[in-house]
DNA sequence: AAATTAAATACAATCGATTGTATTTAATTG
DNA sequence: CAATTAAATACAATCGATTGTATTTAATTT
């Protein structure tokens, strides 16, 4: 409370009017050079901090961009995080995390939440329950630009987005499985409202298909793919007595639950189920066997949705190729299809 | 731009004053139950979205606290961090996490950060490069409460902290080992800047000392702890045949790279060498043989942090005891040291 | 040195919401 | 029904910085 320093106060201090302690402090060339040195003198004796409150009330402007991922302790999203404030502090921008724990109110509660805060932009990775977005909209309304990147929302038709080409990965890794002479494949796939786990279920059944394998519904299995659900699924197939040469898993958690699983029970593996994942988290290096998955390049996507955001801000108008980037993939091979 | 509903704009389609509106917004008991209502729709139906610069700027007071950790992409850490928004939203708090990345120099500037958008208090875990903490007292000047966990800052002594008992932990991992047989015991520490390593180291050393095992000080290797130190650290020691029966390893990172390389030349874990991490990260448990470590209880610590936080935001004058919050670590016993 | 121009600074409105005080309206009481 | 009190709303200042316009001061030109 004692030391309230604004720029009213320096403004006193020096005898001279706040608005010309403002420009000395922006170093506007309406200023004197003596005078800003003064003034920066007088701001770092007296502790002074600008209180961005104002300052980006006035202006209008942030110079802050909102992220919204499911949780930050996925290997893809702390990566793609890494990736966007990289972009972004290069380019002068702050930004603000937020999870929204795969749950939709908190999902609108922080957009609700970005948007009082007036920040310049939105990037999102939408949660599971996420279906219609109509929470989105309200940036929309508000005029805050918005790019998704990895998981998008349908809904939106018009938003820039950059996702991975996660039909191409599926059925690379599918194919591949096929390659080692696997023919009956598990796919673990992920709530269907979300474009991923529909694109990955594209590739894996187009890979079947290619290869004249008959597709059978019963081996596509959805979940929240934690890895727990990779273990009892497994444990079902299993108990069931289906038969199965492969499992292909929408990402690494579910595929270390079924490595897990299959370990436990004496199941080989590759010899007798070839495993694959999604993601190339860390564990998937570390278990044994090592697990193959696909590297989604998330300090790649996340540069390339933060650079596309900021040109929006910018008032760039992106030309149609541009608002829907696509990365390519790539099938990290390794002991548990070998 | 079109649409920049204000509580002005409101007031002036209702014919009423905007004070009122501020008011029936907030839900003050000066205005009546009608004219609230009538507010409320009007806010809806014009798509009203509360300016909380402006907002924030009038109450002085923010609602929001800040959050600085090395890295996100920790296990410890996003734990903590769910444990801290866990409780500040619970208390009506917003959150804003910030990665240092280890470096001073992002540290600081995200400090400043935090000052100018004027952050109710802030909570700390200091990167490896930050010593006398000068510019967390920027933070002091500007009367924004600062609470640390896990790594403090040792010039800052009145301020509040909430710690794991990092030498206790240490006293038990190497006691454990010592129980075990071993007697050539390896420390993996960090920089000696941070308390947490002196204190491991300091547990490391008593319990040597009160089994009567002779402190080498060529058997403590101090570096960042990354999993390549512990590969070459332990390259090192395996070259210069420096015999050798454990290894505790001030984090898990550092711990794995030791267990791959001693895997990679053939050598028995934990027969030959048995090896404790700290931290349990989830791949700790993953890798083979699954790895002895310390458990942080982040959730718990994050939760305790951010209660501490707030209560001295909302005034409080914590008590002495109350100011040096102390976690127990627990030890998790696995295969590494079977 | 007077006149013109340019540079530096001061004045004042503004961003949007909050809040103490003043005023109007409605309710209560004798 | 007038008088008093309470409830509801309006007025106006404020938070701290920015910025267009006006004014002062200094520099340049003749």
């Amino acid at each position: 409370m004692s030391n309230k320093v604004t720029i009213h106060v320096i403004a006193k201090a020096l005898n001279i009017d706040s608005s010309t302690v403002s420009r000395a402090l922006n170093n506007s060339d309406r200023v004197t050079k003596k005078t800003k040195e003064l003034v920066l003198k007088k701001a770092k004796e007296l502790g002074y901090q600008r209180n961005s409150l104002a300052s980006n009330l006035r202006k209008n402007k942030s110079y802050t961009i909102g992220v919204v991922v499911p949780r930050i302790s996925r290997h893809f999203f702390s990566s793609a995080i890494s990736g966007i404030e990289e972009m972004a502090y290069s380019l002068g921008y702050n930004v603000i995390i937020c999870q929204s724990l795969e749950e939709l109110s908190r999902e609108e509660s922080i957009i609700n939440n970005l948007i009082s805060n007036r920040v310049d932009g939105v990037l999102i990775s939408v949660s599971m329950e996420t279906e219609d977005g109509a929470h989105l909209k309200a940036l929309k309304q508000n005029n805050v630009p918005l790019v998704f990147f990895d998981r998008h929302c349908n809904a939106l038709l018009n938003t820039s987005k950059v996702s991975l080409d996660d039909a191409h990965a599926a059925y690379e890794a599918t194919n591949y499985l096929i390659g080692k002479g696997n023919k009956r494949i598990v796919h673990f796939s992920g709530p269907q409202t979300l474009n991923i786990y529909r694109e990955r279920l594209k590739g894996y059944i187009k890979a079947l298909k290619e290869n004249n394998i008959p597709f059978d519904e019963d081996l596509v299995l959805s979940s929240r793919l934690m890895e727990l659900n990779g273990k009892e699924l497994t444990k079902k197939i299993i108990d069931n007595n289906i038969v199965i040469d492969a499992i292909f898993s929408a990402n690494d958690l579910a595929a270390i639950g079924a490595i897990k699983y299959l370990k436990s029970i004496g199941k080989k593996i590759p010899d007798e189920v070839s495993v694959i994942g999604f993601s190339n988290e860390p564990v998937s290096e570390v278990i044994e066997p090592s697990l193959t998955t696909i590297n989604q390049f998330g300090l790649k996507m996340g540069k390339k949705a933060c650079e596309l955001l900021i040109r929006i801000i910018n008032g760039e108008a992106l030309k149609p190729h541009e608002k829907n980037e696509i990365i390519k993939p790539e099938l990290i091979l390794r002991e548990s299809t070998l």
